[in-house]
DNA sequence: CGTACGTA
DNA sequence: TACGTACGG
């Protein structure tokens, strides 16, 4: 979910010219992941599976999304969360929750025959499990992109890999990133390109948004963006009721943030929230390095194992100069 | 999400 | 060529 900021951070998105993309993007893994196994599905919200009933939405997803990335001169590298910190062990509950309720919904609303209502509910069950998380891990090695698990919020990891320098931006749909002080953020990555909205046709382009031009637009540093968030309510905490980002902005420029909190939430104690946003866990041993794309362990492995088609898979990889009998070739020099 | 292929 | 729709796994 992410936090609420959009309302002051909307006047902040440049639009991104595809050609500016080129170069080390760390893309927050789940993020991306959730968006393959929510998008790509049927009417009737099953998602693509091979012949023993396993999800594949992901993997085609990553596959054709990543040719694409890599066509351009984008050179991705995906990173993983890992343990969530015991701050959000509500929200994890709670979204586990929602997702086992649309699940139950889901089934309902095919036994009643409501195809759009069963695509709604089917999206909200998407769930990301041990086995989504090692094939994807395993298509990104076949594909020579370079892939970590971070010590807890991928997005944290990605953030500082962008303040280190070592990739331009961190990628994903949320805006804790810049929380966490990613310098530069790339929304609408792995989900641009023509979406119907109730019928209508929109054009999704990705966007970037600058930390400093933030911070500089709305006179804050960082610490004060963090209190605006804690305000709205995290991942890590409920935020207060009737505090939106606008209100947020006001509490904290006026420099009532503890005031508000005193008054509001006597019991909530915002330290280790705005700790965890300004000293993230972060892993600083990690290797960036983009290979060649394996064809035949790609093909062995979707094709194979997972059932894609072999003509489809081949035609992606010519997009990028993977073609067959490269490596005997190589083998003649 | 993506590609492939129909139609104007 | 541009766009809508079917299908992928």
């Amino acid at each position: 979910m992410g936090v609420a900021l959009r309302d002051i951070l909307e006047d902040y998105r440049q639009d991104v010219d595809p050609g500016t993309l080129r170069g080390a993007i760390a893309v927050d893994a789940f993020n991306a992941l959730y968006q393959f196994l929510t998008i790509i599905r049927q009417p009737d919200g099953t998602p693509l599976m091979d012949g023993e009933g396993r999800i594949t939405s992901h993997l085609s997803g990553l596959f054709f999304r990543n040719i694409n990335f890599l066509e351009s001169g984008m050179r991705p590298v995906y990173v993983f969360d890992g343990a969530p910190p015991d701050l959000k062990a509500e929200t994890v509950a709670k979204r586990r929750e929602v997702r086992d309720a649309a699940g139950e919904r889901w089934k309902e609303a095919l036994v009643r025959g409501d195809t759009e209502e069963a695509y709604r509910q089917a999206r909200q069950s998407a769930r990301i499990d041990d086995a989504i998380i090692a094939s994807s891990e395993r298509l990104l090695d076949l594909m020579g992109i370079p892939w970590c698990v971070a010590p807890s919020e991928g997005e944290a990891q990605a953030a500082y890999m962008a303040m280190q320098g070592d990739v331009s931006a961190a990628a994903s749909q949320d805006y804790d990133a810049l929380l966490f002080g990613a310098p530069s953020l790339v929304r609408n990555l792995t989900v641009s390109g023509k979406r119907r909205f109730r019928g209508r046709t929109v054009v999704v382009r990705p966007e970037r948004i600058e930390l400093a031009a933030v911070l500089n637009g709305l006179s804050l540093d960082r610490e004060q963006l963090v209190e605006i968030a804690i305000l709205v309510g995290t991942d890590f905490n409920p935020g207060i009721r009737g505090v939106g980002a606008k209100t947020a902005l006001k509490i904290v420029g006026k420099g009532e943030f503890e005031k508000v909190l005193e008054e509001k939430a006597p019991e909530f104690d915002p330290e280790p929230v705005r700790s965890f946003f300004l000293n993230p866990p972060v892993s600083t041993d990690y290797r960036l390095e983009w290979g060649e794309a394996d064809r035949e362990g790609i093909i062995g492995m979707l094709c194979d194992e997972y059932a894609f088609s072999t003509g489809r898979v081949e035609a992606a990889l010519e997009k990028i100069g993977v073609r067959s009998g490269q490596r005997t070739l190589d083998a003649w020099f």
